[in-house]
DNA sequence: CTTCCTCTAGGCACTTCTACCCATACGAAT
DNA sequence: ATTCGTATGGGTAGAAGTGCCTAGAGGAAG
């Protein structure tokens, strides 16, 4: 990538505008543009089509929440990163919800800034480690583990071995050769696993299956 | 917390200890405890029951991963952070499995480290976040983003928005209901869908959504 | 105006999965 | 020996999804 990459920052204190204009502009090869709203950054971003935006969460007109949802409908080719002072589990996972690809704390150091922007230029995502354990925790599940354990834990050893095939999206045919079973025997462990389980409908074992297969 | 806190650290490298050691011990009320080998971490660990334990991955005797293994086998009361050079994604999906509650990569600042012993002190997790790029990834089942992205370039609105639902495990009924179109309409989408993407099959349509829903 | 794309909707045959039944065989526990 | 759980196999009905067609309405581009 030898081309200038174009780089939004928005956030309505000119100060902090300031001071990431100057950090970011170290960079070789870099236009910053500033917006001081939500209204004006996602403006920009249409405009512009930068590479990167970096956007304040709480800003008039428009939030970040706002214009990264914006961006996602209408598939702006931009890569967003929150820069924000909010650590609260919740307002992270709204925004990797919402598809954002960085998530920095203002609190924290400003070289972290620098080392999102070049992660998330090669394609990753960055998070500030601080809040490294809210994602942990969003993808094992471990806000309630008591209900999910006791559920899990009722399973035998051969619907477990159906369940973990069911997470990797193979028909019931397939796991059955696999197996060297009958597909009724298949059919008939996954509707015990349902009923261990308390699922009802068409997908809701594989949607099981998939949100608990790192505790199979 | 106002008793003293045990701390072991696992190294072959003396050099590595000593560095550590000293950081470390400029928290209050700590006593480090050193291992230059698996074997010995594990044998501190069981004798001296310490709050957290640094590790190496690569060590004599018993690597990193072993000493987390038996740790998470016996029960025993400690956190584990492992603490090494390796950044490739195997490695650390490896060692989230192994239930490792730190990772922190050496070539990062120091500070990390003391910043992860006050996270994994407090229960929560801590990592590089340089790695956060692949707790994600890991968490959204993306291992080949590359050739996935032309793919979705192809698809119109209207058959974006049918597959963000059916990342969702909505049924096509569902999905007619929430978007006010036949059932019919959403089944030509989906039609249209498998064959831009070249999916053929009952769940690969399912299996594409959730692998890629961070990139719609 | 014609052509092309998108969104909409439907038909029809087929496969897959669900939700109920049922039976047999084996081993463990009582 | 009987009972229980587990694994295995089957039947039937219906719901859901796939694959491959046709076709009209609306808009954009030529």
């Amino acid at each position: 990538m030898n081309e200038r990459r174009t780089i939004v920052i928005a956030d309505d204190h000119p100060l902090v505008r300031k001071g990431l204009r100057q950090m970011i502009e170290t960079l070789p090869e870099t236009i910053v543009l500033e917006a001081e709203n939500g209204e004006e950054a996602l403006r920009l971003i249409r405009e512009h089509h930068p590479a990167l935006a970096l956007l304040d969460i709480e800003m008039p007109k428009m939030t970040g929440f706002d214009v990264a949802k914006r961006v996602n409908d209408e598939g702006l080719p931009v890569s967003v990163i929150f820069l924000t002072m909010f650590k609260e589990e919740q307002v992270f996972n709204k925004a990797m919800d919402t598809g954002v690809k960085g998530y920095v704390l203002k609190e924290n150091a400003i070289t972290e800034v620098l080392q999102c922007i070049a992660a998330v230029s090669e394609g990753r995502y960055y998070l500030s480690p601080t809040i490294s354990d809210f994602l942990v925790r969003r993808n094992s599940r471990l806000s309630s583990p008591a209900q999910d354990n006791s559920g899990l834990s009722l399973l035998t050893p051969a619907e477990r071995s159906v369940l973990k095939m069911v997470a990797t999206m193979k028909t019931n045919q397939q796991i059955a050769d696999e197996l060297n079973i009958s597909i009724k025997t298949v059919h008939n462990h996954r509707n015990h696993i349902c009923d261990k389980l308390g699922l009802r409908g068409t997908h809701a074992l594989m949607k099981f299956a998939i949100e608990n297969n790192s505790q199979l």
